[in-house]
DNA sequence: CATTGTCCCTGGAAGC
DNA sequence: TGCTTCCAGGGACAAT
């Protein structure tokens, strides 16, 4: 599932193949996952790819921004503009110079056009930002009994964070994922933080995690291969790579949650 | 306000 | 074999 890494990817493509060019046409193939007019996009050049929290901004000349979110199974393909779409296309953006899917399996993903270029939505910091401190997070952390994991994973906490680099910060960390956070001491939120940074660049460095059945891909169609270094998603039942412990799978607010039960504490 | 539960959707796995 | 049931999962929204 596209998280902070796999969209910052995503954006570093797009923005190689879409910045000064020109939207010719949308067709919308499913609606729903549609919002807005499509004549207000039409015509309208890009000016930047961002991103905030885990979804995609593309900015418009015309005071117009498409959001884009890949939940669960949404990808962006670039493609030539004679290629046909897919059976999961539900979205296809017609470029000046080529054509720009968005194919969305389980369709829980969606596109927005809004006016302005930012100022939506209910978003904590930005872990790259400089105000995503030690003492942002013991703020947040104190005022919480909820497991850490789900903290680390509320996007009006911190943004960009999901299942995967939750699972594998707290264990860089040694924290267990189930750990209230207000239990934290500071020397944890420090170790915490510095976690957090370094599995998500990791997981930009190597384009982002196409795991086990899921469906992210980067828009020229090739996969990432941070799931090549996790540590503990989706590695239940094998050895911990620090202790040799045995990863374990629980359950935590619906979500898998995997951890080391001997050196994560 | 903080927290928990429900639902959206599909393919693959498990059970019979 | 073929049918049915269950499950994962981000986040909007409702309920507590």
């Amino acid at each position: 599932m596209p998280e902070l890494p796999e969209v910052e990817t995503i954006r570093l493509q797009l923005a190689e193949k879409l910045v000064g060019k020109q939207i010719v046409g949308i067709k919308v193939l499913l609606p729903k996952q549609f919002q807005g007019e499509v004549e207000e996009v039409i015509g309208a050049r890009i000016i930047d790819v961002g991103r905030r929290a885990k979804i995609l901004l593309i900015h418009l000349d015309n005071d117009r921004s498409i959001l884009i979110h890949l939940k669960l199974t949404g990808q962006l393909i670039w493609a030539p503009k004679t290629e046909l779409p897919g059976k999961t296309t539900h979205i296809i953006f017609e470029i000046n110079d080529g054509r720009l899917f968005f194919n969305d399996l389980r369709a829980f993903g969606w596109v927005r056009v809004i006016r302005g270029f930012g100022d939506f939505g209910d978003f904590g910091v930005e872990p790259f930002s400089k105000d995503f401190t030690v003492e942002y997070l013991g703020r947040v952390f104190a005022g919480t009994s909820r497991p850490v994991k789900l903290v680390l994973m509320d996007q009006t906490k911190i943004a960009g964070i999901g299942n995967i680099y939750a699972n594998e910060a707290l264990w860089e960390a040694g924290i267990l994922p189930a750990k209230p956070a207000k239990n934290l001491e500071n020397l944890e939120i420090e170790k915490l933080r510095n976690s957090i940074l370094v599995v998500l660049k990791e997981g930009i460095k190597y384009g982002g995690a196409s795991a086990a059945d899921e469906a992210y891909v980067k828009p020229n169609g090739s996969k990432g291969k941070y799931q090549e270094h996790f540590r503990v998603y989706q590695r239940g039942g094998q050895p911990c790579w620090r202790c040799g412990g045995l990863i374990k799978r629980v359950s935590l607010g619906g979500r898998g949650t995997f951890f080391c039960p001997v050196c994560q504490k």
